[in-house]
Parts: structure tokens; sequence; C-alpha cells
DNA sequence: TAGATTGTTAATCGATTAACAATC
DNA sequence: TAGATTGTTAATCGATTAACAATC
């Protein structure tokens, strides 16, 4: 049965449903309909129901979306229904910052392992986690079904850090490293270039200054 | 004189390109055609130079673009030429990290202050920087000229933060809490919200194994 | 039933790619 | 000059928005 390919554009955009749904459950509301959530979250009501529709139709004529419902449905698509087991690499400022932060483990996002090259960091611990050292990786990976690698090591080593993640089975990789990554097309890789991200501000920032003299 | 509007996806690109032409230079290449570009970029050479000629003709036909000068040119597009002086709002282990990571400095972003609310930690040392209590921000924002604001704190008390810093003058917020801030048109803000990126990851992770069986 | 709101098709808009004349 | 490659216009593709029939 041939699935019809969802473009990125829609998936990056669930992930905000999802937080609006969350939210708008929190505050006890039950339904809700495109247009009131098109309100909230300032996109079109035509654009929330044929993002919605591309997974199948969650609401009802007349009604709307039943919030606890659609949180639920957006879960389940997004994966997060079940867990994943993860590994930090590299133990820096912010690999520790990522282990630190607890509301990833509240969705199912597992930091079983961390590992990095410094020996002197090898042994110590963070949140309870021993900091292994790079060459128990492979064995690690294997024996833990570790299917995430969060790569959080200087750009140098990143590419062939990424080659030996991947021969040890590894399944996606959240990328933090400052570079393009080149794997095997079913190996997923989620980049997160936080100096693109800041000059993107800057620009802005610019280009605003320009246009007010 | 009418400037026509860049769309944000060409100004997303052009950290890339700034860091491939960076990797070029490094290795001494001088000079690079968009078809050459296209080819380690993997992007087409059309959309390399429609995305340039936005901001100008930077290349020459029959020879290409010189690797240094287009480094240069969209090095001052992206307004990296200027300094800017930021604060951290926020010294928990991701405003930390931010802190130390010293790539930001080479490129001008200069951190001048941290802030936290935290009683424990203010008066503290990161990397040479004060903790200062949250009071003090305004004050601090005005006597130093800061422009950007890193908010790294917890969702729950971001959009009060984040309206004090546009009350103090702050005109770009770099925001990695998870909420949406609503501010004035003339303040830039850039969002890196760390969940949902790896809510993508785990999509794609799903996506993949749901045509794998 | 009448009113509301979805699911879905059609229209529009914008972004990407292709093509080629201009020109170094 | 001849060859190469840009800058730019035109064609295509995809994503967003509008509209409305289906239906709860």
């Amino acid at each position: 049965m041939e699935e019809k390919e969802i473009s990125q554009a829609v998936i990056s955009r669930l992930p905000r449903y999802l937080r609006f749904l969350g939210e708008l459950q929190d505050e006890g509301v039950e339904r809700v309909s495109s247009q009131e959530l098109s309100d909230i979250m300032r996109v079109t009501a035509s654009q929330i129901r044929q993002d919605l529709n591309n997974f199948g139709g969650f609401g009802q004529q007349g009604y709307g979306y039943n919030v606890g419902y659609l949180y639920g449905e957006i879960a389940k698509i997004l994966g997060l229904h079940k867990e994943h087991n993860l590994i930090i690499v590299g133990a820096g400022h912010l690999g520790q910052a990522l282990v630190n932060y607890m509301n990833f483990e509240r969705r199912g996002f597992l930091f079983r392992g961390i590992f990095d090259i410094d020996r002197r960091i090898q042994g110590t611990q963070i949140r309870g986690i021993t900091v292994r050292p790079m060459e128990e990786m492979g064995q690690f990976v294997r024996e833990n079904d570790i299917d995430i690698a969060v790569l959080t090591i200087p750009k140098s080593g990143a590419a062939k850090t990424a080659e030996q993640l991947v021969s040890y089975g590894i399944k996606g990789i959240w990328n933090f490293a400052h570079v393009d990554l080149h794997v095997p097309e079913d190996i997923k890789v989620e980049n997160v270039h936080l100096s693109d991200s800041l000059m993107k501000l800057s620009y802005n920032l610019a280009s605003c200054d320009k246009k007010n003299g």
C-alpha cells in the first residue's frame, strides 16, 4: 500500500500543534475548532485542516476536534508513544545540558549512556549516568538497544564518529556538530546548527537597521 | 528606495553557504563556480545563483565566484562584520553551555552579562562573567548597549521576561524557551525549540519503520 | 432540522529549477 | 576569439489559502 510522502514542512509544524493542544488540555478545554486553533496559533485554519488530513480525519463536522484525542493522535504520529534509547556522544557543556533537560525523558527519550574522549571525565557521573570512553560505544549501543545518538562533539571528529555510530546500528543522529553528515539514506539525521540560527537572528537585526536608517 | 523582501528560506541557507566557503578558503581554494559549489553542497547550481543574486552580482561570467570575496560579502549580509553585545538570561546548563561555546565570540557575538533568578549562583562566575540578579537586568542592558538577549529560562517565566527585555531596549531575542513569544514587530525573535527538533527526528524514525515493516 | 465545521477540491501564491542570452 | 559561467527570465513544481459540498 502506497503511503504518500509527507513534506517536512508539515512535520515541522506537528510539534507546535502538540504544544498548543497540550496547553488547551491543561486548561481543561475539551473541544476546539480549526478556527479557534487558528486564532491562538496564528496560522490559517485551512492549513491546520490540511496538515491534519495528511494523517487522517481526526475531527468531526459541526463539532471540531476533541483536544485530548487529537493530542494523542499527533503524539502517535510523532512516534512519542514509543520509547527511545539515546546516548550522548560528547560530554561537554552542551551534552551535559541536554542530559540534564528533564523534559526529554518525559517524552520517552531515555538517556542510557554518555561517551567522551577525555580521560579525565571518564568514570564521572552526570545525572547518575557514567561517562564512558569512546571505545566502549559499539558494544554499549548493541547491548542496550540504542537507536538515537546525540552528537555533541566538535566538528573535527563528527564525520568519523557518525560513521562509527552507523556501523554500530544507530538509526538516528541528533547532530549538534557544525558539519553536514553523510550517512546511508535509511539513517535519519536531524541537525541543530546553533550558530546558523544565531546568524539568522543577526541578519534579521541588520536588515531591520537598514530599513529604518 | 524600495528593497524587496528576502524570504526566510533564502536567509536560512546563507549560513550554510558561508560555512562551505570558509572550508574552501581554508583549503586554499580561490575560485569556485556555482556548479562546483552545487556538487559539494548538494543543492542546485541554479538555487545558489538565484540566492546570491538577491543581494547582488558577486560573480563574474566565465570565471565563477572568488571564494574570499564571496565569503566576506555573505558575512556582511548576515551582519557578522558588526559586533553584538549579548546577555544570557537563565544560567542553567544550557545557558552555561552557550557562554562556553567560544565560536560565537569569534563571530562577534560577545557575551557581556549573565542573569539568573537563583540567589545561590548570583555572584559566581562563568567564563569570567559574573552571574547577576534579574533586578539588575534593565540597568545593565541600557548601560552596556546590549542588543541581543539569549533566553534560556523555563517556559513559565519566558513571556514576562521577554516583555521586560523589550522594554529595556533589546532588539533581538534568541529564544530557547519552549513558548511562542509575542513581541512588537520591530523586535526579532529567533526560536530554537530543541524538543521540536527531537520530535521531528522521532517522526522520521517512526515513518521509516513503517515503510520497512 | 438548522447551524457549524470538517474534509477535500480548486485557485493562488511562492519557491525551485531549467534555460539561455549576456559577457567576462 | 572561443569557452565558460554568470545573471536573469521563463517554466515547473510544491505549498498555502480559499471555497464549498458533505455531514455531524
